[in-house]
DNA sequence: TGGGATTTGTTCGTATGTATT
DNA sequence: GAATACATACGAACAAATCCC
């Protein structure tokens, strides 16, 4: 899925072939598919032996993934999946917004019938996907804007708004509970007919609305969900321990 | 200038203490004051040896800004700086409006007294520099443009509208002629006055023009100037040759 | 065309810093 | 609180690819 290119934004990066690029994607799919989550360790060692490659590849893939804020790396200590504060959180949703609608804006009217044919295509699959289980449910809704994204041919919005989509899948799976599993399918066939009519005030509108309410499930269910920073939690008595 | 601060985008990334985002920002500048142009190579040895470092740093700092877009990384090659090609330029600038948009809707009307200031006082030295030399000229009209997605707060938009005017201050010195000095102090000075009156009309207005009058400069000046790719010049003699 | 010099790709050892008992 | 185990940071060195004469 996703089938890569050459352009600015993936990062074939350093030259270690493809298996650097093969890591980062593997690890992208685990935490948008929830399999591993926020704060989970990855050890550079345990990554090399799981995908059969030296240190060095499997740091070159968690530096990457970390200039995608999907992966925090602290001097000398273990890298983990990230844990994006509550602020971060909703800095990553609005610019998603702000990104998907250039998307729409791009898109409307300009879909041809093969494109909506694909696009129609992916949703049945999200489709089949939420009946059967959960976690490709997520990756699928997930890879949908990614596909939109794509039909822009634009490279650039294609890496932001690809960067952004799974930071917001990182996010959610960290702020919201366990299966919010997009019941995004009628949003996303309604985006479709929006942008074949050709309507870019009601797509741009869809799309809005869809996302504030992706947003919406993590806003809701897990208020600030407990950053439990010591540091700010004992502000309050500070003053009493004087 | 630009002080940094740790969030999603900045990429303390490795460890290497921040010699490698050291290099980065100086890599970073020499392009912006074209110090060097694209097509220069970039050898890990020769970096390394420049700024004191091992290969390992430098080739750290190479695969980042190749994740910027500034640097190409070829297998098994020397980096070099990029080279955009036409169409990799104009969507690089398309997007580009389209973000700046979202950091003018974010200012407007919330700029106050001491921001207003720091932004005239930047437009100050733009100005000062542009009487004296041309170099830091460009650099200074492009962190104008950082300046103000630093104030919106979001670290998201700081990182991409930094990456995409660093990448089109490397496209405008491949495409346009020595010195299109950016006249935008005038241009900035009247794009400060809508924010802090808070018409966001105008505001966007300004900026899109603002920065379309940019990407003319390269437009116009250099149309397709030549890819020099044999293949594609080559194409119509093909059938001759038979 | 060939071969030597250059340059990158990768591994691995050592040093240093962090977590844990 | 110290010592041990563990993980990362960095650089030296080797192999393979590329460049250039």
């Amino acid at each position: 899925m996703v089938g890569r290119r050459n352009t600015v934004g993936n990062r074939a990066q350093f030259g270690s072939a493809d298996r650097v690029g093969a890591i980062c994607r593997a690890l992208r799919q685990a935490i948008v598919e929830r399999a591993v989550v926020p704060g989970d360790r990855l050890p550079e060692d345990a990554l090399g032996e799981r995908f059969g490659v030296s240190r060095t590849i499997a740091r070159q893939a968690l530096g990457q993934l970390a200039s995608e804020g999907l992966v925090e790396l602290r001097r000398n200590r273990i890298a983990v999946v990230a844990t994006p504060s509550w602020e971060e959180a909703r800095d990553t949703f609005d610019i998603r917004i702000g990104l998907e609608r250039l998307v729409v804006a791009r898109l409307a009217g300009s879909i041809d019938a093969v494109q909506e044919a694909a696009l129609q295509a992916h949703v049945d699959s999200e489709e089949a996907a939420q009946r059967g289980g959960e976690p490709g449910s997520i990756r699928l809704a997930t890879e949908f804007h990614l596909l939109l994204a794509q039909m822009t041919l634009s490279p650039v919005l294609e890496r932001y708004v690809g960067e952004l989509a799974y930071r917001c899948a990182l996010i959610l799976s960290l702020y919201s509970r366990p299966h919010s599993a997009e019941c995004a399918v009628a949003e996303h066939r309604a985006l479709i007919a929006a942008l074949t009519a050709g309507d870019v005030a009601r797509a741009t509108s869809l799309m809005d609305r869809h996302l504030d309410a992706v947003a919406e499930r993590a806003r809701i269910v897990a208020a600030p969900p407990q950053p439990r920073d010591l540091l700010r939690v004992l502000a309050p008595y500070a003053e009493v321990a004087l």
